[in-house]
DNA sequence: GATCAAAATTTAATCGATAAATTTTTTTGA
DNA sequence: TCAAAAAAATTTATCGATTAAATTTTGATC
């Protein structure tokens, strides 16, 4: 999701973040500094950095006095999160196919194809790791929204995408078929540069995913 | 802008971050720890805490292995701004009028009396600390929006509207008279519960504050 | 047996020191 | 005189220790 991190202090962010984000670390969860210390191997300045940026970034909430827990997240914040994703996602998208050139395009193309890919093999029955999963539907969002020329916009957008995401890894894999046709549509969509087309297929896309989620509750 | 702070870290956190936005500590300067932790009287530790949530924050610039700096701010990162606030803000805010009960109304009405009347006082001639202007017109827009029912929404809006005003707190006085007008008519529109209206209103708005902002340059 | 207060324990916040990296200055050789 | 290399100085990243605060346990009283 991002790239190789070259101190300590970041390359155990990305970590505990990835170890959020797929569940690793639970919802709720204590974040004791004597215990992370260890199972992370770094010191407890390095540790509190980091717990302080996840705590910016929403992933980790952070009582006053009274350390660092991972983020808990209700159906209400699900939703809440659903829908600022159809926000951002929708107006980075439009503007997307009004600015997009070839490069944009041929990445668009490339992500598409990769998560075409992986999706057929799980279908196929076989095992995949859910971090490359992820990647994938992330590179494929992304490359959506990427020529919306707004870096500030694909920054929340990035931010909100993983929180939400988070909630959902673990369900995903059941609703795969319907969700890889989805995208299939929406990429041709885009392709095709059928904004109305293109917005309302992602939007309903992201709805049905929310709609599962909620019912798989 | 945010309540009371019961721990050093926290309120030299927002010492810092009001220090940022106000211009007191100048986009791109170079934040070293052994000059600051003097100036803010903390340890290196608890600085570089507060510094790494200002950088998840996007207040501050952390280039890898080279410390940190107050962000920059190029016509571009304004332009982007705006229209991020113009989404967020005209999406609460029509959620707002749909779903907002009397307490909202109230606190909009109060928002709005402490806003004008602030105003006035500076139309007279009266010296106002920047800070109170900010705090004021913070807790107007954010009356407008705050009954969308999304938290998560709520704090984008925050962090995003802090990055964007910081540039123009320096230019806010001389459109005030100007956008007073412009606030007045949103807020009569917003208590009538005109949706439309009210949202255009908005837009025109923040779209009139971002050319002058350019304009100004 | 329940309730409150005090002591003990655990946990969090803050600090200063060391190691690693970067930047600046000085030296050397073409 | 200039550029490259080496050395010195500054700055950043990381660490472990100390202090302060919260939580739990214990014990006394009603």
């Amino acid at each position: 999701m991002t790239s190789a991190a070259t101190t300590v202090g970041s390359s155990v962010y990305l970590k505990i973040k990835s170890d959020i984000i797929t569940g690793a670390l639970q919802p709720g969860k204590k974040l004791k500094s004597d215990t992370l210390k260890v199972q992370y191997s770094v010191s407890v300045s390095t540790l509190r950095e980091i717990l302080n940026r996840l705590a910016s970034d929403g992933f980790v909430e952070a009582p006053e006095q009274r350390g660092f827990l991972v983020r808990t997240m209700s159906n209400e914040d699900l939703i809440e999160l659903s829908n600022l994703r159809v926000l951002l996602e929708c107006a980075a998208l439009k503007a997307s196919l009004a600015f997009g050139d070839e490069e944009w395009e041929g990445n668009l193309v490339s992500a598409h194809h990769k998560l075409a890919m992986i999706g057929k093999k799980i279908m196929d029955g076989e095992v995949v790791p859910p971090e490359r999963l992820l990647n994938y539907d992330w590179e494929f969002h992304l490359a959506l929204a990427r020529a919306c020329n707004s870096r500030h916009m694909i920054s929340v957008f990035q931010n909100i995408y993983e929180k939400y995401i988070g909630y959902q890894l673990v369900l995903r894999n059941y609703r795969w078929a319907k969700a890889l046709e989805e995208q299939q549509l929406i990429f041709e969509a885009a392709l095709a540069r059928d904004s109305e087309a293109a917005v309302n297929l992602l939007k309903s896309h992201l709805r049905k995913s929310l709609s599962f989620s909620l019912a798989a509750n």
